[in-house]
DNA sequence: TAAAAATATTGATATAAATCACTTTTCGCA
DNA sequence: TGCGAAAAGTGATTTATATCAATATTTTTA
């Protein structure tokens, strides 16, 4: 889903393009042939950085990170991955190592898809051959889009603007006006926004007292999308 | 070229992996049927972020600074490309427009080739497509590492990382102990490191003290790229 | 080659954010 | 249902870097 005209350009727009979607049956099917599905629970690992790709995982239900570790094992979360998504294709196409690492940031169904059948597929399919090339041009002016978030931005400008993506992520049923539950953990959404779970917690309590946010608990609720991304435009 | 083996894992390798490489001749010369060439002077824009792409620009001779501009019209460099390289294509693969601005770093020439003449040469060619796939993952790599300096690295880390990389870029003729003059302003390195141009003067001349770089007038020569890596590998 | 313009440098100060040390709350589960 | 571990929150302090104001240097050009 698109967050497209709510901010002037979509600069933020997120969305996930579907690789899958409108693939024809058959190419779906010799993909699909020879998956292995399993249930992962909250904080299981996919694959790591660096590890040498087996094939991709498709998420069936579900949401993963996926993020880089420094030296100092300092996560950096680059992207949430939801429902209907594809992992790992990186590191197939480039011929190289996974770029990221990858885990559950809940409980998963996830899919994984043999490297040669996503190969032989990639071979016979166009359709799914420029829904690559397409989905993969996305993430470059996404991925771009982040440097400069990261490069130029405040704490507060990074983590109001996370949060405006993960309320796209985050909702279903949604109904206009209604607020959105993140769940996500303090800690993630530190990594998420570059900065310490203290500086979260702060930023938090300002977005909670300007009427942008409420929590309970653990859980954060967007109840005012238009003024968070009012600030996040601001400057 | 490449700086593998440098660092420890080839993090920050950040080699361009040429799109036109190996390229059958046939389709090489369908490509460049129509092309126009032309001569940049310095600092000219090639396209604006936001614009609607009429075709590809290759890189003849010459270096392009691609770059995002944010509300307060200050500049975040994404990456400089250098002779030989592609560019606009993104645009061009997800149907969208420019996700940036490209404009030369120095005289440059460069060539023209229109967007049906690029699609008709990807649609025949399955090896210009592969090669793109390719290349767009290991773009992701990059500008995932990119993601993690920006969020979790100090301004001094960035600056000698920038400075590592534009060292691969800016060295030719190269002979083992030589030093690389880096022809670039302190205000597209504060581009690219992210920050303020004092600030990357005042790292600049850190550097300086510690006999990693030479400075005359408003060239930079890298003399001790060893010590450089050290001190981007370190903390 | 001198003057003007562009670019770079320096120092002082303000501000944001990292870090540290600690307390409190929440939640899974025994 | 209450205990313990994990997660979240708070306050004080330090540190890095942005910002401002001014000067100096380099390059361009007339």
């Amino acid at each position: 889903m698109s967050i497209q005209g709510i901010f002037p350009i979509d600069k933020w727009d997120f969305k996930s393009e579907s690789i899958l979607a409108d693939l024809p049956v058959a190419d779906f099917d010799r993909l699909m042939a020879r998956k292995s599905e399993h249930v992962y629970k909250k904080g299981e690992i996919l694959f790591r950085e660096g590890g040498y790709p087996a094939g991709i995982y498709y998420i069936v239900e579900g949401k993963v990170k996926k993020y880089k570790t420094d030296k100092n094992s300092r996560e950096q979360i680059i992207y949430v991955a939801n429902t209907g998504e594809l992992l790992g294709y990186h590191a197939i196409l480039s011929e190289y190592r996974y770029p990221d690492s990858a885990a559950t940031l809940e409980e998963s169904t996830i899919a994984f898809i043999p490297k040669e059948d996503f190969l032989a597929c990639l071979q016979q399919s166009a359709i799914l051959n420029n829904r690559l090339l397409k989905t993969l041009s996305h993430e470059f002016a996404v991925l771009a889009n982040s440097v400069t978030l990261f490069a130029q931005n405040s704490v507060r400008e990074r983590l109001a603007l996370q949060l405006i993506v993960l309320r796209e992520k985050y909702k279903v049923n949604f109904e206009p006006g209604m607020a959105v539950e993140i769940n996500m953990s303090r800690d993630d959404l530190a990594s998420l926004a570059g900065t310490a779970r203290e500086n979260v917690v702060r930023v938090l309590s300002e977005f909670k007292e300007a009427g942008m946010v409420e929590t309970k608990g653990r859980k954060i609720f967007i109840t005012d999308i238009k003024k968070l991304i009012d600030l996040a435009n601001a400057r």
